[in-house]
DNA sequence: CATGCTGTTGCAACTGGTCGCAATAAGGGG
DNA sequence: CCCCTTATTGCGACCAGTTGCAACAGCATG
């Protein structure tokens, strides 16, 4: 299933003066075939599965340029790596587990008193798909045993 | 100024079966004189000012050795950089605006709300000293010219 | 003070990502 | 369809860490 959005990519991109490439077009077809979330690294080796000769760097650069069209968005995993969301796709954060390892997503609706409390006390507007809240959950917090 | 948690942490190593030696004794000493936020390689760098000899990999197993102790703790800037707070200081998160580059602390208090909700609705502890928010400050989102 | 167990170091290779720069190639205008 | 401007690529160096491994050295013990 092909959004309405990559099809108009290359118009995009031309309208803001910026160019469609070969290597641009790999990693949107890839980025079109994948749901949820993507370490940029694995976005780098399923570019390469696609075309060997893909380098890094213009992966990364691609996505930055994506970002800015408002395609993808990145925030950071509990140990500071990338991860891509690739939209349209509701916005959310992350809880991760530091004891498990578990990760769950954080939805605006579980963020919400976060995200008013920065804009009423200091105006701040919250990135939420940026956000990534590290600590313990309740199975690692209280370990039940029966 | 030197708090008492650096002076008993020989002690407080071997009590581990743990090791006190001259590495970590430089780290310590670095740390010991520094207040605030650190990131890795800058301590690396310091720590290379102390003795030139110093290799990276030994400093940041060494900065995991005092995480688990408690001596310090670690977050991740907005680009995902480890950043290090040395204690004893107030937890407390961060928050970055990716317009202007600007950072403040984020206070328990500031926190409190999400902290409790998560607490409450899932049971989740939160870290809040691994914690950085990111969005647009109040400057950045609402650009008033006079 | 000598011995030995094992935690720690140094080193080198590797991962994820960024950056500067010269060569390449989109793509708009003539 | 050719030209020219300039965005983009490929490449190599570099930054921030991490990891496996063999050599080394704390320190507890006798
Ligand atoms: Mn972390
Ligand atoms: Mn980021
Ligand atoms: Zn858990
Ligand atoms: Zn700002």
């Amino acid at each position: 299933m092909t959004s309405p959005s990559w099809e108009s990519l290359p118009d995009r991109l031309r309208a803001r003066g910026l160019r469609w490439t070969p290597q641009r077009r790999v990693l949107v077809d890839v980025l079109s075939s994948t749901r949820g979330h993507v370490t940029g690294s694995e976005l780098v080796e399923r570019c390469r599965a696609v075309d060997p000769a893909t380098i890094p760097s213009t992966v990364y650069r691609t996505l930055d340029v994506l970002e800015d069209l408002g395609v993808v968005r990145h925030g950071h995993g509990p140990d500071g790596r990338e991860e891509f969301h690739v939209l349209p796709e509701a916005e959310h954060g992350h809880l991760h587990c530091e004891s498990c390892g578990t990760s769950w997503d954080l939805s605006l609706d579980d963020a919400r008193t976060l995200v008013r409390s920065l804009r009423a006390r200091r105006g701040f507007v919250v990135d939420l798909s940026h956000v990534t809240i590290v600590g313990r959950c309740a199975g690692c917090v209280d370990p039940t045993p029966p």
